[in-house]
RNA sequence: CGGGGAGUGGCGCAGCGGCAGCGUACCUGGUUUGGGACCAGGGGGUCGGGGGUUCAAAUCCCCCCUCCCCGACCA
C-alpha cells in the first residue's frame, strides 16, 4: 500500500479525551477513530491488525476441529427471557423494538448458539461439537473507558462446545484451552492463564487470560515460587494459621460511641489499649443466602471480605428488620443461638484476643476468644488476597499483578441447558439428555489496544510481526525529488510485493524527519529506508523497530533480507515462561 | 447512578461583554530532503443546543445534550 493512497493521517497530538497510551497512539497513528463514547471505527491500518488477530484465532480454533459459524447480532428478546438474562444482564442489554417485535443486540451468544445448533446436534452421534464465531457485540457498559480497552460495541471471538457428558466437556475444554495458549503465544505479549471466579454461572473450572498492564482493571495473585495464579476474585491464601498463644482475659464490653467503622472504633479503643490494631479486630459482615437465611462472615478488621459463593451482602435497609443487628456494631457473640450461621476466615483462630462489635449500639467487646466467647460453624477463605499473602500451595509470598482480561474460558456444564428447553439431544438410550457446554471468549477488538499498551515506546507503537498491519515499512527519502532514488524505491516496492511481503510504502513528498518519525509511530516491525545517499552507495538501511538495530543492506539483497528477517521474527515467541500454560487440572 | 472537569476550524489550544484568533493539519506557488524545514498566498468555525439578560453575548444567567476523570457496576 502506498501511503499517498492510504486512508489515514498521523496526528501530531492525540485528542485530549484519549487517556490510555494505547488509545492515544492508535488514534495518532491513524488506526482508529472514535465516533462516540465506547464506539470506534477502524481505519485500514487498524482493520488489518484486527484481521491478523482474527486469523490467528481462526487457525488455532480450526486446528481443534471447531467450526466457524455466524450468529445474529439482533436476537429476539424471548430467547433472553428463557434464561432470565433480561433481568440478570439488564444493565448492559440494549433493547430494540421494530415492527417484528422486541429484540436485543447480543452482548454474548449462549442463547443464540443453542437455538442455532439444537436441530443439528440432535443426537449423541452428533457430539461432541464446537462452533465459534467472530462477531460484533454490544453491551451498554456503565463506563466505557481507555479507548479500545472497554467499549460498548466490540468484537469478540466466542466458541461454544457441546458434549454429552462432563468428562467429554472437560476434554473439549482442554482442547480449547490449548488453542488459547497458542493464540496468546502468537500474539507476542506476556500473559497468564489464571484461575478465575465462576461468577453467577457456577461451573467447575474456568480461566481468565490476563495480560499484565499498568492500565489494567483487574488483578490476579501470582506466586513466583510454585506458579499459583488466580484472579483476585478467586484467589485464596494459605490456610495455615496456628492458634494464638495469648492468655486471653475474660471478655469485656467497652463504650466506644458512634464508631461504626473499624478505623473509628480502633481510634477510640487504642487510647486505652494501644496494642489493639485493626488486625486484631473482627469485622463481621452480615450475609444472606438465596433462601434469605442469615449468615455472618468474620474476617480480620484490616482485610477486605470476599463474599463466599451462594451468599449476598446484606443491604443497609435490611438491618431495620433485625433489632439485634446494629449496623457497625455487629459481632459473632450469640449468633449461634439465633440460628445464624457463622463462617470465619481461617485466620480467625482461637487463643487470641479479638475485639469486635458488641451487638449493641455504640459498644464493642474486648478479649473475645473464638470458641470460648463465640461459636464458629464453618471456616472459609473469606479475605481478598493482597500483596505479600502466603501462597495456598507453597506458602511463599504472593504478589498482585495488575492486568487486562483478554480472554476467558468457562466450563458451563448444564447451566444453560437446564434453562433452555431446546438444549437437548437424544442419548444412546433414546432419552432426552442435556448438553454439557463450554464457552470461550477472546476480546478481539480489545487486543490491538492490549498489545499497544504493553508494546510501545516514546516514539510510538511496536507491533509484533504476527499482528502488525504490514511486515515491512518501506520509506523512500526524497521521493519525487530524486528520480534515481525514487526508481530504486519503486522497484523495491514491486519486488517485495511480488515476493509476498506485506509492505507499506511511504511515497509521500515530505521531509525525511516526518517520514521516519511516522514510521516509528506506526510501529511496523521492519523499516527499510532508501534515499539518494544510500542509493549512491548501493545500500538501503534496514531497521528493526523493536530493538532499533540498523544495518546497511546492499540493494540487491534487500528483498531476501526482509524475507529472512520476517521468518526470524515469526520464529520467536517474544515472551514465554517455562511451564506456563499447558498444565492445569480440568 | 453519585462526585469532579471540559465542550471555540480535522487535531491541540488562547480569547471570557465590543470585527473569532494561534499552532498544527489542509489547498496553491517557490525553496528544502537521512530524524516532525522555510517563504508567500489561500480555504475552512451555527464558539455543543435551546432560552434569557444586554444597545451589543464565545464571554453573564437558566435549562438541556455530549465527552473525559474518580467511584459504584462488570455473564
Amino acid at each position: 500500500m502506498r501511503m499517498t493512497r492510504l486512508v489515514a493521517k498521523t496526528l501530531r497530538e492525540a485528542p485530549s479525551d484519549a487517556e490510555a497510551i494505547s488509545h492515544q497512539l492508535l488514534v495518532r497513528a491513524g488506526f482508529i477513530r472514535r465516533i462516540s463514547s465506547g464506539i470506534y471505527s477502524y481505519l485500514p491500518l487498524g482493520l488489518r491488525v484486527l484481521r491478523k488477530i482474527e486469523g490467528i484465532v481462526r487457525q488455532e480454533f480450526d486446528a481443534t476441529g471447531a467450526q466457524e459459524v455466524l450468529l445474529p447480532t439482533v436476537q429476539p428478546i424471548e430467547l433472553w427471557e428463557e434464561t432470565n438474562r433480561t433481568v440478570t444482564m439488564n444493565d448492559v442489554l440494549m433493547r430494540v423494538e421494530i415492527r417484528g417485535g422486541k429484540f436485543v443486540l447480543g452482548p454474548t451468544h449462549e442463547e443464540a448458539v443453542i437455538a442455532t445448533v439444537t436441530q443439528d446436534l440432535a443426537s449423541y452421534r452428533d457430539l461432541p461439537a464446537t462452533v465459534y464465531q467472530i462477531q460484533t457485540k454490544f453491551r451498554d457498559e456503565a463506563r466505557p473507558r481507555f479507548g479500545l480497552l472497554r467499549t460498548r460495541e466490540f468484537i469478540m471471538a466466542d466458541a461454544y462446545s457441546f458434549d454429552p457428558s462432563q468428562e467429554a466437556m472437560r476434554a473439549s475444554y482442554k482442547a480449547l484451552y490449548g488453542a488459547y495458549v497458542k493464540v496468546f503465544d502468537r500474539l507476542g505479549v506476556e500473559y497468564y492463564p489464571v484461575e478465575a471466579d465462576a461468577g453467577s454461572i457456577g461451573g467447575d473450572v474456568n480461566h481468565e487470560f490476563m495480560v499484565p498492564a499498568a492500565i489494567g482493571e483487574d488483578y490476579f495473585a501470582l506466586c513466583r515460587d510454585c506458579g499459583y495464579k488466580a484472579n483476585i476474585e478467586a484467589a485464596r491464601r494459605s490456610r495455615d494459621f496456628a492458634p494464638g498463644t495469648d492468655v486471653v482475659a475474660p471478655m469485656s464490653e467497652i463504650y466506644t460511641g458512634e464508631t461504626p467503622t473499624v478505623d473509628s472504633a480502633i481510634a477510640i479503643i487504642s487510647k486505652t489499649r494501644p496494642e489493639i490494631t485493626a488486625a486484631a479486630m473482627i469485622k463481621s459482615i452480615v450475609l444472606k443466602d438465596e433462601k434469605g437465611a442469615l449468615a455472618l462472615a468474620l474476617v480480620p478488621g484490616d482485610r477486605k471480605v470476599r463474599i463466599p459463593p451462594g451468599y449476598k451482602p446484606f443491604e443497609r435497609e435490611d438491618f431495620a428488620d433485625y433489632d439485634f443487628l446494629n449496623l457497625g456494631f455487629v459481632g459473632p457473640m450469640g449468633m449461634a443461638e439465633r440460628g445464624i450461621r457463622v463462617i470465619a476466615d481461617y485466620s480467625i483462630v482461637a487463643g487470641k484476643a479479638w475485639t469486635s462489635g458488641a451487638n449493641k449500639k455504640d459498644f464493642h467487646v474486648l478479649d473475645a476468644e473464638a470458641m470460648r466467647d463465640f461459636e464458629i460453624d464453618e471456616f472459609g477463605d473469606l479475605v481478598v488476597v493482597q500483596d505479600g499473602d502466603a501462597c495456598p500451595n507453597c506458602s511463599a509470598s504472593m504478589e498482585l499483578v495488575r492486568s487486562v482480561e483478554a480472554g476467558h474460558t468457562f466450563q458451563l456444564g448444564l447451566y444453560y441447558s437446564e434453562k433452555i428447553a431446546s438444549a437437548r439431544f437424544s442419548g444412546e438410550d433414546g432419552a432426552d439428555s442435556m448438553y454439557y457446554m463450554g464457552c470461550y471468549g477472546i476480546g478481539i477488538s480489545r487486543l490491538p489496544a492490549v498489545v499497544a499498551e504493553v508494546s510501545h515506546d516514546n516514539a510510538g507503537l511496536i507491533w509484533p510481526i504476527t499482528v502488525s498491519p504490514y511486515q515491512v515499512h518501506l520509506v523512500a527519502i526524497a521521493y519525487g525529488r530524486d528520480a534515481a532514488a525514487a526508481a530504486v524505491a519503486d522497484e523495491l516496492y514491486a519486488s517485495l510485493q511480488s515476493h509476498g511481503v506485506e509492505v507499506l510504502f511511504d511515497d509521500r513528498d515530505l521531509g525525511p524527519g516526518v517520514k521516519l518519525n511516522d514510521a516509528d509511530l506506526l510501529g511496523i516491525p521492519i523499516q527499510v529506508v532508501v534515499g539518494p545517499k544510500g542509493v549512491t552507495a548501493g545500500v538501503a538501511d534496514l531497521k528493526l523497530r523493536a530493538s532499533g538495530a540498523k544495518s546497511d543492506v546492499p540493494l540487491g539483497e534487500v528483498v531476501e533480507r526482509c524475507k529472512t528477517t520476517i521468518a526470524e521474527l515469526l520464529e520467536v515467541v517474544p515472551w514465554k515462561v517455562g511451564g506456563r500454560g499447558a498444565e492445569f487440572e480440568a
